[in-house]
Formats: C-alpha cells, sequence, structure tokens
RNA sequence: GGUCCCAUCGUCUAGCGGUCUAGGACGUGGCCCUCUCAAGGCUAAAACACGGGUUCGAUUCCCGUUGGGACCGCCA
C-alpha cells in the first residue's frame, strides 16, 4: 500500500495554544507537508471538566493566527465516545481488561502513602483476578499489562530507548463515570486515523511503552514515533508563566510576525547547518528529523526579537501598512474607523521599518507622521530649540515656503547651502529640524522624514518651533 | 524515591574519528559609516561538564560520575 504519511496535533482545550505547543504542530506539518502527507488537528477533550469550548477556539485562532493549517478535523474526542466505548468493551471481551473496584479517594490515599515510604507509586493490581463483582460500586476499566518482557520505543530522534515491562502498572483506560482515558484514546485514534508517525513532546516518552501495549493488545501495527526535546524557561525548567508570555497570542498583541516567531521556533531544536533565516518553503522542503537535537532548548526572547525584527525590514512596506494599522488603532494614533491614504502610509512605514523590531514599536514610531500636534521631548527642546538654532530655522522656513521640490535631491541642496551660509555642520540644522518635526532626537533620515510629512506639515511645525524658541528667549 | 531522556560559547546551534588554533547566529564590547536613531560592514571576548576506556588519533564511539530535565493521576 501507498504510506502516505499522517500526522496529527493533538492538544487539550485547558488553556491557550503555547509556545511549545505551536512547535508540536508545526514539526508535525512540516512533517507532513514535506512527504505530501496528511496534517490532522484533533482536540483531546476527555477531561470534562478542563475543557472548554473557550479553549478550543482560542488554539484554533492561535493555529489559525500562525497559519499552521490542517488537513483533517478538528476532530474532538467528546464526539467519539462511543467509538472509545466499543474499544473497551472488546478488551473486556477478550480479558485484556477488567473492572476495578478501588475507589478514586483509596487509590490517592496508597499514592500518597507509598510516596511518603519512598517506594513507586504503582496500582498493586489488586482488582486484577476478581471474578464477582463488588454491588454498589460503578467500576473504572484497567488495561492488563503485561508484567514480564521489555517493551522498545523505536523513535525517530532518539533510537531504541527500551523499558522494563515491570515497570507498567495496570492502567486505567475507563473512568467510573464511563469516560474514556488518555493513553486508551490517544491509541484508538491514531489508529483510528491511520496516524503513521507520532510526534510530539519529550514528556510523552515516558507514555509510549504503555501506548505501545495498548496497540499490541488490539492486534494493531504501532506508529512511528518522535518524541520533540522540550522548551525551557531561562531557568531551564519547563516554559511556563513565570517566564512571561508563552501564549501565541500574546506574542500577536506585542506585535511579532506569525512567520518569525514560526522561524524561531523551528530552530529550537532543529537546525539546517549555519541557516537562521527560512521560508516555509525551504523548511518544508529541508525538513527531516535527522537535524533535529535531543537536548532541551532554553527560549531566547532576545533572539525571537532580533528575527522579527529580519522579516519586518524584509517585507515590502504595503504588506507592512496592512498589518501596522490595527496596531495603530490599539496605540490610539488613529481613531477606531479612520480612514488614512495607504500609499502615503506605506511612504512613512518604508522610512521606519528598518527601525521597528515589532508591530508595536513601528505603530508607536509612525506617531508624528499621523497625528496633527506634536509634543516637544522636554530635553530634546533644551538641547536643540534654542537661540543657536533660531537663525537656521528662519532661514530654513523661509527658504523652504518657496521651495516646490520635496524629494531628497530637493531638500538636501536647501539644507546645504543653508549649512554653507551659516558655517556650520549639517547636524546643526537636521536636529533642530528633527525636534521640531517629530518632537524627539530620533528618527529616520530628515530629508525622508520632511518628505513624508510634505510642505504644509513641514512649514507649520517649523514656526511652531521658532515660536517656541521666541517665547522662550 | 523509581523509570526514562539529555549534556559544544550566557543562549540557539554546526560538528556525524584526523579538515578543530572548534564554525555560524542572538546578546555583549570596540571600530567604521553617519544629520540623530537604526540598518549595514569589520572586529573582540566567550564553549567541547568530569573521569576512565576503545583507537595510531577523540568534541565525535563505549562505560561511569556529576549536573539538568521529564514522567510516575479515574490530567493530557
Amino acid at each position: 500500500m501507498s504510506d502516505t504519511v499522517r500526522v496529527r496535533f493533538a492538544p487539550s482545550p485547558t488553556g491557550h495554544l503555547h509556545i511549545g505547543g505551536a512547535r508540536t504542530a508545526l514539526f508535525n506539518r512540516l512533517y507532513a507537508r514535506h512527504f505530501g502527507g496528511v496534517f490532522v488537528l484533533r482536540i483531546e477533550d476527555t477531561d470534562r471538566s478542563r475543557s472548554t469550548d473557550e479553549y478550543i477556539d482560542a488554539i484554533i485562532e492561535g493555529m489559525t493566527w500562525l497559519g499552521l493549517d490542517w488537513d483533517e478535523g478538528p476532530f474532538r474526542q467528546m464526539d467519539r465516545f462511543d467509538i472509545y466505548r466499543s474499544y473497551v468493551d472488546r478488551l473486556i471481551r477478550e480479558g485484556k481488561a477488567y473492572y476495578c473496584y478501588c475507589s478514586a479517594e483509596e487509590l490517592e490515599a496508597r499514592r500518597q502513602k507509598a510516596m511518603a515510604e519512598g517506594k513507586t507509586p504503582a496500582y498493586d493490581g489488586r482488582c486484577r483476578n476478581l471474578t464477582e463483582p463488588v454491588p454498589g460500586i460503578t467500576p473504572a476499566v484497567r488495561f492488563r499489562m503485561p508484567q514480564i518482557g521489555q517493551t522498545v520505543v523505536d523513535d525517530l530522534i532518539r533510537g531504541k530507548v527500551v523499558f522494563d515491562n515491570s515497570q507498567l502498572d495496570d492502567l486505567i483506560i475507563l473512568r467510573s463515570d464511563g469516560t474514556p482515558t488518555y493513553n486508551l484514546t490517544v491509541v484508538v485514534d491514531d489508529v483510528d486515523m491511520r496516524i503513521t508517525h507520532v510526534i510530539r513532546g519529550d514528556d510523552h516518552l515516558n507514555n509510549t511503552p504503555k501506548q505501545i501495549q495498548l496497540y499490541n493488545a488490539f492486534g494493531y501495527e504501532v506508529p512511528g514515533f518522535a518524541h520533540l526535546p522540550m522548551i525551557l524557561g531561562s531557568d531551564k525548567t519547563r516554559l511556563s508563566k513565570r517566564h512571561g508570555a508563552t501564549s501565541v497570542m500574546a506574542y500577536r498583541d506585542m506585535g511579532y510576525l506569525p512567520d518569525a516567531l514560526l522561524n524561531y521556533l523551528v530552530r529550537l531544536g532543529w537546525s539546517y547547518g549555519d541557516q537562521e533565516v527560512f521560508t516555509m518553503e525551504e523548511l518544508t522542503r529541508y525538513f527531516s528529523f535527522d537535524n533535529v537535537g535531543k537536548a532541551a532548548a532554553v527560549f531566547n526572547p532576545e533572539k525571537l526579537l532580533w528575527l522579527n525584527q529580519q522579516y519586518i525590514m524584509a517585507m515590502t512596506p504595503e504588506a507592512l501598512t496592512g498589518m501596522v494599522v490595527p496596531f495603530l488603532v490599539k496605540e490610539n494614533i488613529l481613531a477606531e474607523g479612520q480612514s488614512l491614504d495607504m500609499a502615503w502610509l506605506a511612504r512613512a512605514v518604508k522610512t521606519l521599518q528598518e527601525r521597528a523590531k515589532t508591530l508595536v514599536e513601528l505603530a508607536k514610531s509612525l506617531r508624528y507622521y499621523i497625528v496633527e500636534d506634536i509634543e516637544f521631548d522636554p530635553r530634546a527642546k533644551d538641547k536643540f530649540l534654542n537661540e543657536k538654532g533660531l537663525p537656521l530655522l528662519e532661514d530654513l522656513n523661509t527658504e523652504l515656503a518657496a521651495q516646490a521640490d520635496f524629494t531628497h535631491e530637493g531638500l538636501e541642496r536647501v539644507f546645504k547651502a543653508i549649512v554653507e551660509k551659516h558655517g556650520v555642520k549639517l547636524g546643526a540644522l537636521a536636529q533642530p529640524v528633527r525636534v521640531a518635526m517629530t518632537g524627539g532626537t530620533e528618527s529616520p533620515g530628515i530629508f525622508e522624514v520632511l518628505g513624508v510629512l510634505g510642505k504644509d506639515k513641514t512649514l507649520k511645525r517649523l514656526n511652531k518651533a521658532i515660536a517656541a524658541i521666541d517665547q522662550k528667549g
């Protein structure tokens, strides 16, 4: 048969899509695309008390924002309880599973006791050989795990990992309330959805032998496994809120580009020689488990920021402009619904895009182009809007009032002439003008700024600056 | 505690027995460019955890030690 690669991302809706989940989804998708296979999205919501529809939406929103589109699904395990039930029945019928009448409280107490005594907290198998039901108790169902021999996980990233079956205890596959548990559903679904490769976090490696035994019990072929190294925080513990933003949506709101985030994430554990920046097309072409590392990686926000800037710089001003508008609204630079000449905005964006690391920064830096009245930064004003600069600014005002050519070349000619006349360096004029135009001391090249601002605004601000100096003196 | 995984600059990593005076990237320092800020260019400091083997030769293979991580739920 033609072995079409089929992989899945199977988050549980108990939180937002986070950085680690996004990377798992990415690797799955890359693997599928690399082989022209199928990427399935499956929601693992068998824990009814912790799963919510809001989080399902949030996960889908995150995947969509990142552009991690899937081919099948989203499937919800909640909709498939009948299927799991039939698999459990089959196991019971074949004697491969049995009813367990121990209460959750008893089990918990025994576990605590074992932990306290320094023993391995494992189910002791006391209900294993019960022949008669215990009246008045609705039982859970346990899988009868083989007690001797070994189970080998042949991992695509780690090679063969051997587990002694004596370490595996009889896990619950059906809760006493009739709902199935993870280890059962994951196997049933991967079989049912004909998953060929299970690509997931390292934290699942220890569950794998149990799942393999379930495959064996059902008589199904075991899929390929690839356990990805974890993503750690700066203190080398599992990435969590303590380390800052972990939700994918938080990065969107902070002004990161989805492709930049993806590019950063793929390099956590995967590499292709010395290359740092990849297009999605390159990633799907190059991706292989051969160059996925085994060691956990520390999440480094600094490098993500750099990558984001690389992506911002590489975009066309027009595309960037479209993305920055919502941030202009959020920063109150643009009123909701207020329209703007997009071609003009793109010109402004072009002057700033190599100066912004995030869309938020870009939006903020756009302020002086867009708003009518700018405010002078007090320190900038003191330093550059003073008696010394006044004659320069006045000359410039006069010259520009008669100047129709606001191109870089045209403006440069005017500036050069004034600077020569006064025998000063360009900076002596450029800085006061910069403060007059932007309110601050940092901006794109002064000719670019004036070009974007246009004659009217330029003269208006020049006059305001001159007035401010006069008033002071 | 048990089981399993992992180990190259601060961080992400290249390296798949000799090419290693260990390469790249982020970050950090310096210089250049320059109307400011960036961008860009050049440059500097910075790592093979330790101990045994195997081998003519180990960063690379094996074992141990140490250190880190994950899992041990009627969570996923």
